[in-house]
DNA sequence: TTTAGTGCAAAAACTTTGCAATTTA
DNA sequence: TAAATTGCAAAGTTTTTGCACTAAA
């Protein structure tokens, strides 16, 4: 289903600013940061919008965030994949697994973090 | 090498705050954000001295940090293992891999993420 | 026309910084 | 005792929230 219809299909509006943010990600190849997404967007959306906007795409699986050097990145789609980040200048690249040599081999020091999510058991049942 | 000395060996103090910092990040389980950590030391320490103090046990390679959900959390040793956090409670267990399957059933919905980081090419040549 | 969503401004939360006082070696 | 580190207070960031106005359905 299109990202768009998901939103309507859930009885979310359709407006200016989502679509926007929208666009802006399904152009990417990296995910991006709230700032990086305000910036983008040539700061013609409220910082506060976008901040509720992508909560809500998270909140209904269209984006999802990633937590990296301790800052939240945002993509589309449930495609698990993986990055490669530098540890120097913060240079960000998407990591699809066929191409996991491709791209390593640009980087030294590599070191990694998994981290998985899930629901507990107490939260299971409640 | 012992934590402790390694700071000495780097030529800084043993303080009663890194002391108290690396004493608690020692009993744990699971990794500590800041905000824990200031917490479980009884606010008996400066906030602000913790930033400062978590910021050099990562430079000194003696605490690694991780982001999980947008936070940073801290824990010491340069194994690399992983966690698992609830999506609900927040709730994170340590992932050693011997141990993967047995804490993995107690979760369902799992999702992961991966991310490397190492040095890319331009800094390399930097 | 109704209601959800936006933009703005203000508040809250989080992190960093300057500096005098304290502690370590 | 000298130098590094801390604690405090203030400043800088980042994120959230309340509310009147606007735009989507």
């Amino acid at each position: 289903m299109k990202n768009e219809n998901i939103l309507k299909a859930k009885g979310y509006k359709i407006t200016r600013p989502r679509v926007a943010v929208l666009d802006l990600l399904t152009k990417q190849t990296k995910p991006l940061s709230v700032k990086e997404i305000f910036v983008k967007l040539k700061r013609e959306h409220d910082l506060a919008s976008i901040y509720r906007i992508l909560k809500l795409l998270e909140e209904v699986e269209i984006t999802f965030a990633e937590a990296i050097g301790g800052e939240k990145y945002y993509h589309l789609g449930k495609d698990q994949h993986h990055h490669i980040v530098c540890q120097k200048c913060g240079h960000v690249e998407c990591l699809p697994c066929n191409h996991l040599f491709n791209k390593i081999k640009n980087f030294t020091n590599i070191k990694h973090q998994l981290t998985l999510t899930g629901v507990c058991n107490k939260c299971n049942n409640n």
